[in-house]
DNA sequence: CATTCCCGCCACCGG
DNA sequence: CCGGTGGCGGGAATG
């Protein structure tokens, strides 16, 4: 390894020849001015824009037809357009003469690409990717393109078909992805693993010596039986065999298990360190040499750059107690426990591999836990992969050779491709569902939800949650000490304990609810709060542009939108304000279609039609996002006061969010529940600094959103809870509480959301016998995370 | 100085 | 042997 290393450094800078591709992919010729060291290319044809305005473009023109446009860019040799080019370019510079390197950030670059695909193609249309054209087109080295590709291909979002080609699928395979993702990465104990490198760091403060943490690190924290290999998806396996090599792929593996501590991580934030530290951990141990760390970093931000343009992280810095670290926060969809069978496989999905998923996944089940040792481990690890092999091998028809990591076991690729489409059409409608629960809509009947008094379109939804309840709990390994039956919510932890929470029993998130409604109303305000909030940046992608408009922040992207999808929206955002209406009527006055629903953040409703996948914008990830929170929460928010995921569902719209950054003390949180009416009044004082008062005030906006129109009357206390307030924040959108725009607080409240199984304390048992790991020990006392964005 | 992360050399692999 | 891939780390921008 190291020799590469050596060799390469010996080199000295680059000078040489390096640059002949360069220079190929400046399309524009003759204007190239050599005076600009910078480079000018970039800015090219149409686009001059600065940083900030392309992105914003970017995120509005998502949608698909704009993607085209991109086209135009074979600038026939025009004199004309390249007079125009060129003066554009001079311009340009002269106003900002900085091409900087941001403009060449992975990001960015990612945006673009994204910018290409819509969210959910369609079936129907066959989406190539040429790597090359790609690379033209973007002007960047097709290096670079790999770098994004190989991150999509984590996550499924496309697919190498073959040489210079991917397919590209969007995030029709999301949410499984992601289920599966947690999955593994809750097999693989990466919860305990953070804490115990919190634990470790957190002991000997800076120690730099890593002598013995190693050995502690070995001994249990970082047993990394994992070294898992390529996550695959059950649906997606069709590839041909021949192109993927498995081998290499170390990106694509680190992304997915940067990922997986997302999902599996309870207040959904993961440092860079902590990330690097595990995955390195993972494989060989030891070694805690600086310059490998340093690398790993380095990597980290590049996935984290992609992840980030796909709105699923966003930057965030952790303040411990001694100073802050670049950490990023999961903005995700939230993942469902999941699932696998507990849940009756909706029968729309096609997919018949939900079995076989688990079983690629990894097929640890609970070997790890009698592992301990690192070198059995490693056995363990090696046997299993051969099983794997075997397995998957016999079954492809194909190949011998590759025996892919995928286990295409058992469907035979053939097979597997015919019925692709329809696979995929079918997902696609039951996506939503899936989404927000995973079963299927008709599947069930919904016990109890009476309050599903929505007149909404999507009772269906409602449902799913029902169902799905009782099955997680007995999925998740982790899960309770507490009976799913009781009255879990109530549990406040200390925060110190708070990881070991668990408070409620996933059954409970997943109650029904109407969730359209709920989201809708949800993402509302957060929207409203957005705007405010906004201004900021919400990604790290905000450029520094001084000049940067506020105009770029301010959202409303919807412009772009089709007009159809508006209408959708609008159709359904004047569902939800009726229902909303209800609770208040000022409403009205605002033209709330627009007021409101600007953004597109109803979206999600439309996801949640399942159905027609027609309707959803790119934007609707943002919808799903929201919805998903929602599903947790709403029902929840009843019955447990304040839940993480409230607080979370603020955040959710990611991408034009604020994030706000929210602390809260538990105390506050634990305050919160029982506060009843009284305290609502003062909700939008001012209180700035005391993070436990905003927090209120954040709380009972959400929660009085929630309840008060729809569902929730069921929960005593959020019917009582003053509609005013509610009203109050919408009108005076703009005029949310300071506090909660500023940086400070928020609650990260430990209590993790739903399936949370992480917990790691009291559940998983872990039964070796070493008990270094008691569980009782293992948490460390939280220290209070402060997540602050720049 | 610290953080972020672009750039592109070059090892490798599959054809 | 070639061209596509992508590991990797120097060191430039930025903060």
């Amino acid at each position: 390894l190291e020799g590469k290393k050596r060799k390469i450094t010996s080199r000295p800078p680059r000078a040489p020849a390096a640059t002949s591709h360069s220079v190929l992919t400046e399309i524009q010729p003759d204007c190239q001015p050599l005076t600009t060291p910078p480079k000018p290319k970039e800015i090219l044809p149409a686009d001059p824009w600065t940083p900030t305005s392309n992105l914003k473009m970017l995120i509005s023109a998502a949608s698909p037809e704009i993607r085209s446009r991109e086209q135009r860019r074979e600038l026939s040799n025009n004199s004309r357009e390249v007079l125009q080019a060129k003066h554009c370019l001079q311009v340009y510079e002269y106003e900002k003469s900085q091409p900087s390197r941001k403009e060449k950030s992975l990001g960015l670059l990612c945006h673009k690409f994204l910018a290409r695909y819509p969210d959910y193609p369609s079936t129907a249309e066959n989406n190539y990717i040429c790597l090359d054209e790609v690379a033209e087109e973007l002007n960047v080295e097709r290096r670079r393109i790999y770098d994004i590709v190989n991150v999509l291909e984590s996550l499924h979002m496309v697919s190498r078909l073959a040489k210079n080609r991917y397919a590209w699928h969007g995030r029709h395979n999301l949410s499984k992805t992601l289920q599966a993702l947690k999955k593994v990465g809750e097999e693989n104990k990466y919860t305990q693993q953070i804490q115990m490198i919190k634990k470790r760091e957190y002991e000997h403060e800076f120690d730099f010596d890593g002598e013995r943490n190693e050995e502690m690190a070995r001994s249990f924290g970082s047993n990394e039986h994992s070294e898992m290999s390529f996550v695959e998806l059950p649906g997606m396996e069709f590839r041909a065999a021949s192109v993927n090599s498995r081998k290499d792929k170390s990106l694509r593996v680190m992304s997915q298990k940067f990922v997986m501590l997302f999902l599996v991580s309870t207040p959904q934030i993961v440092s860079l360190e902590v990330a690097a530290k595990i995955l390195i951990g993972e494989d060989q141990l030891e070694d805690l040499d600086k310059s490998k760390f340093k690398t790993k970093i380095r990597r980290l931000y590049d996935i984290a750059n992609v992840l980030s343009s796909l709105e699923l992280i966003k930057k965030v810095h952790v303040t411990e107690e001694r100073g802050r670290k670049p950490a990023f926060k999961w903005t995700g969809p939230d993942v469902l426990p999941n699932v696998q069978g507990s849940c009756p496989p909706p029968i729309s999905e096609s997919i018949p591999s939900k079995e076989q998923c688990s079983k690629n996944l990894f097929p640890s089940r609970g070997k790890q836990n009698f592992t301990r040792h690192p070198s059995l481990i490693k056995l363990v690890k090696t046997i299993e992969n051969d099983r794997r092999k075997i397995q998957s091998a016999p079954t492809s028809p194909v190949k011998m050779s590759a025996s892919t990591d995928q286990n295409l076991s058992a469907l035979p690729s053939k097979m597997a491709q015919v019925p692709a489409i329809a696979k995929h059409q079918l997902e696609g409608q039951s996506k939503s569902a899936l989404e927000s629960n995973q079963l299927s809509p008709e599947v069930v009947p919904k016990p109890e939800t009476p309050r599903v008094a929505a007149p909404s379109q999507q009772p269906a939804l409602a449902q799913p949650p029902a169902v799905c309840p009782p099955s997680h709990s007995s999925v998740s390994p982790v899960i309770l000490p507490h009976t799913p039956a009781g009255v879990s919510y109530a549990i406040y932890l200390h925060p110190s304990q708070a990881h070991t929470v668990t408070t409620y029993s996933p059954s409970f998130m997943l109650q029904p609810l109407p969730c359209a409604n709920v989201t809708g109303i949800k993402s509302i305000n957060s929207k409203v709060l957005n705007k405010t909030t906004t201004e900021e940046g919400d990604n790290q992608l905000t450029t520094d542009d001084p000049t940067k408009s506020l105009t770029a922040k301010e959202r409303p992207p919807i412009k772009s939108e089709t007009s159809s999808q508006r209408c959708l929206k609008r159709s359904q955002a004047l569902q939800e304000n009726n229902l909303i209406k209800k609770c208040r009527s000022d409403e009205e006055s605002l033209d709330p279609s627009l007021t409101f629903f600007p953004s597109g953040y109803l979206i999600p409703l439309t996801q949640c039609t399942h159905g027609n996948k027609a309707g959803f914008s790119n934007k609707e990830k943002a919808g799903i996002c929201s919805l998903q929170h929602t599903t947790y929460s709403s029902p929840i928010a009843g019955v447990i006061p304040v839940t993480a995921s409230e607080l979370k569902a603020v955040n959710i719209p990611a991408f034009q969010i604020t994030p706000l950054n929210i602390m809260l003390s538990p105390t506050s949180i634990a305050a919160a529940p029982v506060l009843s009416n009284s305290c609502l009044n003062s909700s939008n004082t001012s209180s700035a600094q005391n993070p436990s008062s905003s927090v209120l005030n954040f709380t009972l906006q959400h929660i009085g959103l929630i309840p008060a129109g729809v569902q929730v009357p069921a929960n005593p206390v959020l019917q009582h809870m003053p509609v005013s307030l509610q009203s109050e924040n919408k009108y005076s959108a703009p005029s949310v509480p300071k506090e909660l725009q500023e940086p400070q607080t928020v609650t990260e409240n430990f209590f993790r959301t739903p399936g949370g199984p992480n917990t790691v304390s009291s559940l998983s048992a872990n039964s070796d016998g070493t008990d270094r790991i008691s569980q009782g020990t293992l948490y460390i006392p939280q220290r209070k995370l402060e997540v602050s964005e720049d």
